[in-house]
DNA sequence: GATAAGGGTTCCAGTGACTGGAAGGTCAAG
DNA sequence: CTTGACCTTCCAGTCACTGGAACCCTTATC
């Protein structure tokens, strides 16, 4: 198999795939003429990746992940403690972006949007006590 | 005001207000030997930044939020179009972080999380239909 | 045999928004 | 005169690709 059945197969850009081989994440054979071949080992486990990426895993992560599919002794638990932090991570994201979102939508909903130059959303990203050195005083 | 002083007051780290001045967006004064003064309009536009910043713009967007607020001519529309589009680039991060979460907090609830090898994480992980190719037909 | 299309290859640079670190200049206090 | 806390510039690294240049290989067609 050649990188762009692969790529189709996988729905990984050749590019990525490419790269993936660069960080050392698969090992494709290589034909006479220097053209990759990928085994359907490597396209499984391309497929993986893809996966995983897809569910918002770190590259390293997911270098981890198959580390530990490819191990026949792993602990389950191993695997649950990577995911159980990505989530947590996840979490944290969503929590931050729910709260960026419902200040923004307050202040678009207040903002008459026309040609007048007052604006609520210019006022409040301007107003003093808004500033991250708040922010920063709760971490 | 010397740099340290605006970025307890700002809540930015110094090095990301010289690097707020190597793209133009605050331009200080120096002194006799080489230090930068910043006034407290250069203040005020940082601590604009750091709201705007925090908020999750862009920086190119709050270059141009930034262009907006200085200028009395605005209208409040053109301020509301950026404050949209921006909106609705967190509410896409903000479907596709739930669906992630979803599916791993399913995922995580799943694994027993022991000793033992079986893991329905990496089950699925490595399940044929799961990969991202079916992602990418959506598009 | 020439050519064109559609593969493949490498390598370099850029993305966004910083961040870390090295190497060195300046200043006030003791 | 030295210490320590400032300040400066510049270079490299982050993350996970992505774009593009320059070039090679294969197959089909003229």
């Amino acid at each position: 198999m050649n990188i762009k059945t692969v790529s189709t197969a996988t729905g990984l850009p050749a590019k990525t795939i490419r790269y993936y081989e660069d960080i050392g994440l698969v090992r494709p054979q290589r034909e006479a003429n220097g053209y990759r071949v990928f085994s359907d080992t490597d396209v499984h486990k391309l497929a993986f990746l893809a996966r995983a990426r897809s569910l918002g895993f770190p590259v390293e992560n997911c270098r981890s992940l198959l580390a530990l599919y490819n191990d026949k002794d792993r602990a389950s638990g191993d695997v649950k403690a990577i995911a159980l932090s990505h989530l947590d991570e996840i979490d944290g994201k969503l929590t931050e972006l729910t709260a960026m979102r419902d200040t923004l939508s307050e202040l678009v909903r207040s903002c008459a949007g026309d040609n007048r130059p007052d604006c609520p959303i210019l006022s409040d990203l301007a107003k003093a006590g808004a500033s991250a050195a708040e922010e920063s005083q709760k971490v």
